[in-house]
DNA sequence: TCCTTTATGTCAAACGTTTGACATGTCAAA
DNA sequence: TTTGACATGTCAAACGTTTGACATAAAGGA
């Protein structure tokens, strides 16, 4: 690869005149910019970042840490970060936890090494202290780790209360919650809590059922919506945590001779496009993916350049109904 | 962030033997071993993966370009490639190219100043040319640049025959067959041309269907479908060329009163875990999504390693008969 | 006693770039 | 004629690490 040097010696100019050129820093005429650009392109010339990096102590490179970026939910979020991180002139470094503490630990001691400029955490399987000494520039989905540490999330209390209400004033008298595992601390609960609180409220019949500990694993969902309505037939509405979650609801009640919506109600969560895959499509509660991957690369930069960022971000959800309710 | 001089300051010892210690190279006692490691972790250091990669001419970086990471087929197989990659320990800098031939030369160049030491292409918008005066390491799929540069794919020609012949076995006389864009010089080109071999031998009638030009436009999908199933309402079997498209097919069919597999049979293509979020789950033809991963990164790190590799790699591609069929 | 092995140190160069300090021009305006 | 803006150059240090050359010294065996 030629280096600052060689384009130097072809360009006949010397090496702070390429760089200035490059740089746009202090006085350069236009014919010397013609003949450094000439030489760049005549050597294929591509600054080494590397040594920039070094030397400025910045890599304009960010760490995503995520569960599995084959899970809808990720993968688009992951597309938008990546969207508005080249939009600022950041790299994004890929990382899939598969919800694994040594993992996650081994992801971020990596990202340190790489020396990212900022780390978004939408995995979150260790102990906030851990989070909490980590001295990186950090951005968190869902979860809030410290009074200085930002976190972006959506009003998932909306959320699930919107949900349950839909169901509820569609007259579901046994509604069944479907959502992750409680004892991650992750501020998805409030969903539940919302949930807790309107059932609760109309009186009606519930249960709440969590699924694995270690996450996304699909081939659970059909074991555990086929046990759900074996063991309550009489159940009536379904808010899933998720549209994959919700999907498999869907597919139970057909498979079992139900009929969605007359039977029994589904609403799922997330409203990624798989949500319109499905036959009837499916209800849900639309989390601003976009918003969160502009908001995601947003606060990093700014608390990159050194200015203040708000703690709590929270973005609107929005109830999206079709034909499973 | 600590340096490897306050390491060695702290421990005591010599900058050189810091390195010794972090490289094992020459003669260590297991006590200074120790203070080593104690001074690194007290002072929580991790060495400087930008310095060591400008020195070393070796970054572990590999750069990935694919369409669109919320892609179900291309989400999987970047979580793939990834898993494999920090296997091997490599870092996946994810790059979208949205099939817009200006970003995917624009993340070219960013991915050569970043010096990954290699690149995995999924996305193909330019003229050959073009990949060929990259040099740089490459692994490109479903498409033949070169007989110098690597390509992975699945065998496109049996998937295209399975499904084709699967559908005239149940029946079918009239088969539409949904592809991408053929213009584009794919290899999964050899599924359309094994479709017409297969419907032509057989004499049953046959359509053809282009996607966009711009590829994944779910948005697309749905309208094409229904003008398709419109013009011709004989249709009796579709064979798409993604399971997406498929899920479109199968919702369309649904939505119009006809019945799946018993009026119109379906078979899509890729085995992406939404075939089986479907009611009737799709029939499709599994791409080896896990080899391709782990094939695309064994690819990069032998021609990293300076050893030979073959540069035509064609994994099978399987039936996986389900309920659309 | 001498040689080897083990263990550690010093020193400097290298990777490719940026940047500041400073020198040396030319050219035009005051 | 002087001044200042413009244009370019030289030189060296810095970023953090690795590596080779070389020195030194202790311990152990022959």
């Amino acid at each position: 690869m030629a280096t600052i040097h060689d384009v130097a010696l072809k360009a006949g100019v010397s090496v702070t005149t390429v760089s200035r050129v490059l740089n746009n820093r202090g006085y350069i005429s236009e014919t010397t910019r013609g003949k450094v650009y000439g030489a760049m392109s005549e050597l294929n010339y591509q600054p080494n970042e590397l040594a920039r990096s070094l030397l400025r102590k910045q890599s304009n490179l960010l760490g995503l840490i995520i569960p599995d970026v084959s899970h809808p939910f990720f993968a688009k979020l992951a597309e938008r970060i990546e969207y508005y991180a080249d939009q600022e002139g950041y790299k994004i470094l890929l990382c899939n936890s598969q919800m694994n503490p040594a993992k996650e630990r081994d992801y971020i001691d990596m990202l340190k090494r790489s020396r990212v400029d900022g780390i978004i955490m939408g995995s979150h399987t260790l102990d906030i202290g851990e989070y909490r000494n980590l001295h990186s520039r950090l951005v968190t989905f869902d979860r809030k780790i410290g009074e200085d540490i930002p976190y972006l999330s959506s009003d998932n209390y909306r959320g699930g209360k919107l949900a349950t209400e839909l169901l509820l004033s569609k007259g579901c008298r046994k509604i069944a919650h479907i959502c992750g595992n409680l004892e991650l601390d992750m501020l998805s609960q409030r969903r539940t809590d919302a949930f807790l609180d309107a059932v609760r409220k109309a009186g009606v019949e519930y249960l709440i059922v969590q699924t694995e500990m270690n996450g996304l694993d699909e081939a659970r969902y059909r074991g555990l919506l086929q046990s759900l309505l074996e063991a309550h037939p009489d159940i009536d509405g379904i808010f899933a945590t998720s549209d994959v979650i919700a999907a498999y609801a869907l597919k139970e009640c057909i498979r079992t001779g139900r009929s969605v919506p007359e039977d029994v109600r589904i609403v799922g969560y997330d409203d990624v496009s798989a949500a319109r895959w499905a036959t009837p499509e499916l209800t849900t509660i639309r989390q601003p993916i976009d918003g969160f991957g502009r908001e995601a690369v947003r606060l990093l930069r700014m608390q990159i350049e050194g200015r203040p960022v708000s703690n709590q971000n929270e973005l609107a959800v929005e109830l999206v109904e079709r034909g499973t309710t």
